[in-house]
DNA sequence: GAATTTATCGGGAACGTTTGCGTAAAAAAT
DNA sequence: ATTTTTTACGCAAACGTTCCCGATAAATTC
């Protein structure tokens, strides 16, 4: 089963020229006559030629696509990144390659060796949370491929960032705990690798600290799979729910993270926020549907893609190497619901 | 910015070699000597040399790579069914790029169009709620392009299809409604052109003639954006709840419309089944965290997706023209929760 | 020792496109 | 009428790879 497509060398023959004046008629170049560019162009609309996109990218080493390498597209944040990439790549005449590292650090390196073998001119990166070792991006960053992190960064490669302010929100969040009565804040992090978790587990610390309150190890736990697997999460929360000091709060630090945590609570018979308050960062849409409505952190996901994508096709049409970096901290949004009510008030 | 690649030209040049006997020291051929091949393989390796597979695509006018083409990732089900698709398309070979039409025609042409020039081999398609006119599929269809349908499909073109039982799952939801006292029964449908959307209505018709019921055209109401436009689902749920004969149930036939129903029930501070029963046509994760739990239609999307690309990939490498074509139809899970419970015995 | 086979490699075309360079004919300038 | 310029097009190389067809030298056969 081939399928065969017109080209040019076609079009050439059926019109008695050359592929080069084909070629050229086909751009507009001002040294075809009107004549032969009007017979060409009518001809090639006619047979709806399309130009191979492929030999161009042979020919010109650049392919006008952009990889993605993301953890997982079943995810609220990531798919609404993924659009907000999708929005501005598609206007600036890229198109956009998708994969998934479903968080394993051999599946994400197997994709960005594909990603750039197909010719990507640039990628746009969010780390599995398996990813230590970053010789598969600094090889091809050293060969002056463009690449951008966002959400899930690295300071081991020195390029464009865009991250949401982690730091912040978990320091907001955790004060709006403390200042509606709740003291034992338990802390649901992601893999300790990630700079989310690092950057979120440090808020939640500073907000303790300057409240006067001790930072106590076992009420942080982290999920090193990122939450891939459910049992880890379960598991967790069983530990954190056996302690003495049984934590009367809980902030879920990412989306997996969040509805694992909520269904453990209620398959627990737990009630929310009676017997324990919940905050979640997540992008879900529905956290009004939640029973009780959740508090949430929700990142600035589709805003975090379009800024992304944009420094990434700007360095990949700057004409000059870049050497000014930045990196962009985008601001979330905490939106308090019933799920972290006063403590004293609650009814 | 140039990356530029190790190609098989600077490995003939570095050891003295042409580049047909590099490229077939590589390949293993049986005609290159042992100590040449291995003189070969171990600078390829040296230097990491990886295959152009653009250089390949032109030479093979084939990709090794999959076009999916449906209307948005940020969707439980073609998340779970692009996972799916993944899942085989990884294990044999072929990379799988993601298009998204956002329920828009016209876009839909256009990633078509693209992802045809980009020589992906085949093509696993769900089509948009815009989509009435085929004919940028038939043509690549007839042109020999494999492609296979899945969910949302057509039958204007004869192919591989696969999908779930809509038609059986919505008889079985409506009957369910019936059979705890519902007699009101409302569907709320996605566009009217949608296969899916038939056959769901079909069902739901079925159901209550067979159980002596009239079908009332009023207690259909079709959004006909799939529900991209949050304000048509809200315009439909309202003009549902002001009919005389007012809905005691209502069945909701896809993601986004029954998240869309939920909150606009709550909104309007009505208490789910007291007021109106609800069942959805929905891959959500968490239906036990809504309140009350969501009796669901979970379509069984990663299978689908595994099925679709098993069948596309038989047709891909298929040595003769395949003519014998099936619809596979898969089998969803009917969950029945607190939304729907029996009308007389609701607490 | 001549003829034939075998082993090992290189040349070059092809995939579809762009583009620098060359050139014939037509037009303009002398 | 000759020279110069312009117009309009073709040739061929290049992008990275594979593969058919030779070609050379060594090894084998008679």
């Amino acid at each position: 089963m081939k399928f065969e497509s017109i080209t040019i060398k076609d079009i050439g023959k059926a019109l008695g020229l050359s592929t080069s004046t084909v070629s050229r008629a086909l751009r507009g170049s001002y040294e075809i006559s009107s004549e032969t560019k009007k017979q060409v162009l009518e001809y090639a609309e006619k047979v709806n030629y399309r130009p191979n996109p492929i030999a161009l990218s042979l020919k010109e080493r650049k392919s006008r696509s952009i990889g993605v390498v993301v953890c997982e597209i079943a995810n609220n944040f990531f798919s609404q990144a993924i659009n907000g990439i999708e929005s501005i790549a598609y206007n600036r005449g890229y198109h956009v390659i998708i994969s998934q590292s479903h968080e394993s650090y051999d599946r994400e390196v197997v994709n960005v060796r594909h990603l750039a073998s197909r010719s990507v001119d640039g990628l746009l990166v969010s780390l599995s949370c398996e990813t230590t070792d970053l010789t598969h991006f600094i090889n091809l960053h050293e060969k002056g491929l463009p690449i951008v992190f966002f959400d899930r960064i690295t300071n081991e490669i020195v390029t464009h960032k865009v991250i949401a302010d982690n730091y912040q929100s978990a320091y907001d969040t955790t004060i709006h705990l403390l200042r509606n009565g709740y003291t034992k804040i338990a802390f649901l992090a992601s893999a300790p690798f990630l700079s989310i978790t690092k950057e979120r587990v440090d808020g939640y610390k500073k907000a303790l600290l300057d409240n006067g309150l001790p930072f106590d190890e076992k009420l942080v736990k982290h999920c090193s799979h990122g939450g891939m697997i459910e049992k880890e999460i379960d598991n967790a929360m069983t530990c954190l729910l056996k302690l003495k000091q049984k934590p009367d709060a809980i902030v879920a630090a990412t989306d997996r993270i969040t509805t694992c945590c909520l269904i453990t609570i209620k398959n627990l018979g737990l009630s929310i926020p009676n017997d324990i308050a919940v905050v979640g960062f997540t992008n879900s849409n529905i956290p009004e549907l939640f029973s009780p409505t959740l508090t949430t952190v929700r990142l600035p996901a589709f805003q975090m893609g379009q800024v992304a994508i944009e420094l990434l096709i700007d360095l990949i049409e700057s004409k000059r190497p870049v050497t000014d970096f930045e990196t962009k901290v985008l601001q979330s949004e905490f939106v308090i619901r019933e799920s972290s009510k006063p403590l004293l008030v609650k009814s």
